[in-house]
RNA sequence: GGCCCCAUGGUCUAGUGGUUAGGACUCCGCUCUUUCAAGGCGGUGGCACGGGUUCGAUUCCCGUUGGGGCUACCA
């Protein structure tokens, strides 16, 4: 076989959705497994809710993603322009064959008409399809209601008989009556072409040879054999993949909660961890692996490991995902992707030196073991950055409110205040140092020191943490909450938490 | 309503005409540790149902149920 050819159509009409990623993910990787191509076209036909944002959000979107194509509306390539609202004329080429050869015939009836016959349709128990009014116009009909100027689009004259048998890479062989269906407009009104026109001749013309697209097109799918068999086009080879779902089961949308993909950047995933967890969502190597990068989904993805039912988007294996890719991120690296946040949170200044940002990675390293969003370094570690953080109840409940830690704080501080050298071995020193003269458990020290420290009773290890703060700043943080403690100001707050 | 697709724990899935039905997330327990939202160990929980075919069905066939998709001059 020639060389694959794989494509992502999107209609620039909003956001890149999750589920539109999740497809253009499984036909990039089938092209960058086969060593084939990857196309991105843009089906903007539908005029009226085709934006220029919406374009810029897919490009970034598959950007974000590491999903890059070969040829698109902005690189270029031998089958262009990939936009579709700037490929009218070859549509309409096509279209005016299939008038010619009688596969396709004017319709001049309106939409109220159409919708008030759909209706009694409907109301009668009759599937809703076009009742084939125009489809019999005699030519004298068709040249007296073109001369008077009669708006019109073009339907195509659909198989009544038989059936249409469509093989599917996923679902093998699926067929359809075609008395089912109805005549369907393949221009509209307005000149443009529908979805079902453009696709078909698209896929032709730019040499696709498997259109690997979401399930919810396989009804459609006899459609566009029907279209391609009349234009004597080869029919590509389809694989129709299976739905993502939200929680109820039906098919993910606004209703779920964030379906922008970049929505969970924001919400704090690395694209690496949000990529390998939409490609595990309908598809599996085989084996017991679940955790793949780039260059391993390209080297194992196939159309056999894709499953035909539909999954859930589950937001906690997400995160859990995310928080693997996380912990075995590179420090350096990590902080790069962080910086904006931090910047954006104001916890962190725009001109730091090399040595800020040495202590920036230091902080990043110690934290990531434990953190499963982006964002979890923001909320969980917000004391490292400034004095403006809370103590939390569990905090306040466990060891800041009772009456003996004030003491304990305060005479931690002056031992903490007294280390020469602000190293984890002279840290832990002191501050096992503190609990032997007072005779109790490390813990009794060490829980009080990370609650007025931190705020919190949990976190990465209490000495390293204490290392990467300046010491006057914990010797300040000890007295305080000693004070605070004193002052009854460490009662729990609020209700829970 | 009609047509089409789908069906292994709550979720994502592996798998087979004979398996103690495997893994991952979640949840629970235990354990380690200065803490856990980290690590280690363990556990609860599944082949939707009914008929066939077969010596034997989770696996093959049919039906039922359930879910989803399509049924536009949206894509």
């Amino acid at each position: 076989m020639s060389e694959i050819r794989t494509r992502f159509a999107p209609s620039p009409t909003g956001n890149l959705h999750v589920g539109g990623a999740h497809t253009a993910l499984f036909a990039w990787l089938f092209a960058r497994h086969e060593g084939g191509k990857f196309i991105l076209r843009i089906e903007d036909t539908d005029e009226v809710r085709s934006t220029e944002e919406s374009l810029a959000a897919i490009y970034n979107g598959l950007k974000w993603l590491e999903i890059d194509w070969d040829e698109g509306p902005d690189v270029g390539g031998p089958f262009g322009p990939y936009i579709q609202s700037e490929r009218l004329n070859t549509y309409h080429e096509q279209i005016d064959r299939l008038i010619e050869s009688g596969r396709a015939y004017r319709c001049f009836c309106t939409a109220e008409e159409l919708d008030e016959r759909r209706e009694i349709m409907r109301a009668r128990g009759i599937p809703p399809r076009y009742d084939g009014r125009c489809a019999d116009l005699s030519e004298e009909q068709i040249q007296m209601l073109l001369a008077e100027g009669k708006p019109y689009c073009v339907r195509f004259r659909t198989l009544q008989t038989g059936a249409t048998v469509i093989q599917d890479l996923v679902r093998g062989e699926v067929s359809f009556d075609n008395d089912l269906i109805g005549d369907f407009v393949i221009r509209k009104t307005s000149g443009y072409p529908t979805y079902h026109m453009a696709v078909v001749v698209d896929d032709y013309l730019m040499g696709i040879t498997h259109v690997i697209r979401a399930e919810e097109h396989l009804a459609n799918t006899p459609s566009h054999v029907q279209i391609l068999d009349a234009l004597g086009f080869e029919r590509p080879i389809y694989a129709h993949l299976p739905l993502i779902l939200g929680p109820d089961k039906t098919k993910l949308s606004k209703r779920h909660g964030a379906v922008n993909l970049l929505d969970y950047r924001d919400q704090g995933f690395l694209p690496e961890a949000m990529r390998n967890f939409l490609a595990i969502i309908g598809w599996s190597a085989g084996a017991e692996q679940e955790i793949l990068d780039h260059d391993e989904l390209i080297a194992k993805f196939t159309l056999e490991g894709v499953s035909k039912s539909p999954g859930v988007f589950d937001l906690e294996k997400a995160a859990w995902l995310n928080g693997e890719y996380l912990k075995a991120a590179d420090a350096e690296y990590l902080t790069g992707v962080l910086l904006p946040l931090l910047r954006e949170e104001g916890l962190f200044e725009e001109d730091a030196s090399e040595e800020r940002m040495q202590w920036l990675i230091a902080v990043v390293d110690l934290m990531k073991e434990r953190t499963r969003l982006l964002t979890d370094f923001v909320t969980w570690g917000r004391y490292f950055f400034t004095e403006e953080f809370v103590y939390d109840n569990k905090a306040r409940q466990k060891w800041l409110s009772r009456e003996d830690v004030p003491d304990r704080l305060d005479a931690l501080a002056e031992e903490l205040a007294a280390v020469p050298e602000w190293t984890v071995d002279a840290i832990e020193q002191a501050i096992r140092g503190l609990a032997e003269e007072l005779e109790v458990g490390a813990g009794q020290i060490i829980h009080p020191c990370r609650a007025a420290v931190t705020g919190q009773t949990i976190g990465p290890s209490l000495f390293h943490l204490i290392e990467l703060l300046p010491q006057e700043t914990v010797v300040k943080r000890l007295h305080r909450a000693a004070e605070l403690g004193r002052a009854g100001e460490m009662q729990p707050v609020g209700s829970s938490d």
